[in-house]
DNA sequence: TTGAAAGCGATACCAT
DNA sequence: ATGGTATCGCTTTCAA
């Protein structure tokens, strides 16, 4: 292995020269500069990571907490992991991946503890949720990806859940639409004061009411078979039902086909909004769903240079929190039938 | 900061006591070991990560290179993540994501020449990867997610993509079906030799051969309107064909649309077969899709077990490197139609 | 603009 | 079964 020292010795300077030299943070001579960049080369070095860290008592590294969701993550939660990693490393930084539930945190604490990270990202979290606190309490730096009941003072990111679900109605008002049903997440989501699926059904009524709808608000576990049960009671409980929005990936297949065997034909008979949902599932319907596609991306990013500037980088400056989804046109929504 | 030596003190031992109290690689006393917990508990005392790299020489930590895919993480690799990353906390290693691709080789080199990882899992193998080349040049130990050509000498594990392609074949053979199609990856991949894609071509001509039935091989881009043009191009090429079996998620949907369109009932006059494909995909149509489901949590903790044994862990004994998919029976095969 | 040297907080070798 | 201590490879303060 070649040190720092090796280096220094080929270049024909002191070791603290090259370590200068390295991160940048006093003046070097150009010639020198270069001598040292030619040993580096010469001797293929590279830096010894555990060795910076501990000198620096910086570790490098980012955490991405995230629930081990059944099915593992989904297309959404995966863009936003691959955009965060993304710039993360054009930082320096290193993304690691820490699946704990919200049962977990004094695990998270232990990592955190150990210096392992940096800083941390928390995913899918609750209105009330331990691992805030936890965290918190360890002293470092962490980013949420949603929002507590109170989100003041904490650094966050989120989908802009009232804003999408307003679009979404107002998209369906102006088709004509006048009975509008919603499947949102599970009834337990909702118990459990989940964060979206609190915030859809209020956004979801107040948005319907401001429009004169009549909204059908249904919870539905995340299945297939779920949605056609919720499908079915928004049916019955509103049959002059024209369109429904959708909240639940996995539900919005038994939706359109408990429709389709009805006989309720998409969107000539119903229109059908998937929202927070990724174009790969739009385009598996037929026709292909219009939908509210969820920002992994771009949250994924927001949520480590809000994490960066926590930790000292460059400050956000009047960079959004909240990211709406956009609008993929599909064509699953028409006029309201007359 | 409280520190080892401050535990011991606490406790009136040494400092190297307290670290092979703590790493169990020495015969402790218990009634030491039980005053050391004590003062670990009481000082909140939790090792320094990085102190502990640079001492040991081993960074523990496992790095999963994944390419940039357009969408993220697919469901399959989101468990495969998770699955590893479990498997890898068990042993006392964290896992960090990579997202590299093929391109980026040298990326890779520089991390594990910092020594930021012991060891490397490496996804979405192609049969001639040059990246193989950089990380066994490089001396890390490191195991695939998938082959090269000629996987001898080199860890990995895999899809048995020949089981599993034989056992659909069988599957639709048994039902009585004499022309089947096959909805492959794309043109690209075949012409690239993505493993997978080459695979599943050979062994579904070698099984409809072995049972005498007559095979239509299509290539097919990820996406439903590819799905839609891979169906007619079978349809046209053989219009006797009465099953058909889809490796593309995306175009799987496009497929049944088409069929759909043109009033052929699936299963009454089509079989329909996904293959390496989630549950949650298959539940999304109307019936649930037979499927064959890609074990991406089994492939996690075998590439996992695979590594440590490389790092010197335990051995895995005969313990497989090629996990088939299995069936999840659904409602789209039957009987071939008279 | 450059150098010398004191840590950073563990591991593991050599003793006892 | 336990203790003393050199060492890992870098960052950073203090000096020049």
């Amino acid at each position: 292995m070649t040190t720092m020292q090796d280096v220094a010795r080929q270049a024909g300077v002191s070791l603290s020269t090259v370590s200068y030299a390295l991160n940048g943070n006093r003046p070097i001579a150009q010639e020198t500069r270069d001598r040292i960049q030619a040993a580096i080369d010469e001797l293929g070095y590279r830096r010894n990571a555990a060795a910076r860290s501990l000198a620096a008592r910086r570790s490098h590294v980012l955490a991405l907490v995230l629930p081990t969701v059944a099915g593992g993550l989904s297309g959404t939660l995966g863009e936003f992991a691959e955009s965060a990693a993304q710039t993360a490393r054009d930082a320096g930084y290193h993304l690691v991946i820490w699946p704990f539930d919200r049962r977990e945190h004094d695990e998270v604490r232990d990592l955190v503890g150990q210096g392992q990270a940096d800083g941390v990202l928390l995913m899918e979290v609750a209105l009330d949720d331990a691992r805030v606190e936890a965290l918190a309490s360890s002293g470092v730096p962490f980013t949420l990806i949603g929002r507590t009941r109170d989100p003041e003072g904490t650094s966050y990111v989120d989908i802009d859940f009232e804003r999408t679900i307003t679009d979404a109605v107002e998209h369906l008002a102006d088709l004509g639409h006048r009975t509008v049903g919603f499947v949102n997440h599970s009834q337990r989501s909702e118990v459990e004061l989940y964060g979206p699926t609190v915030r859809a059904r209020d956004a979801f009524l107040a948005a319907a009411e401001e429009r004169h709808l009549a909204p059908v608000h249904v919870t539905c576990d995340e299945s297939p078979v779920a949605g056609r049960r919720a499908a079915l009671e928004i049916l019955v409980r509103a049959p002059r039902t024209t369109a429904i929005i959708t909240m639940n990936e996995s539900a919005t297949f038994g939706v359109t086909s408990l429709l389709r065997e009805r006989r309720i034909e998409i969107p000539r008979d119903m229109s059908v909004v998937a929202v927070v949902t990724s174009s790969e599932v739009g385009a598996m319907y037929d026709p292909p769903l219009t939908s509210y596609l969820a920002p992994g991306r771009t949250l994924g990013r927001y949520a480590v240079e809000e994490l960066l500037a926590a930790l000292g980088g460059p400050p956000r400056r009047d960079a959004p929190r909240l990211v709406a989804c956009a609008l993929a046109p599909g064509g699953s929504t028409g006029p309201a039938p007359s």
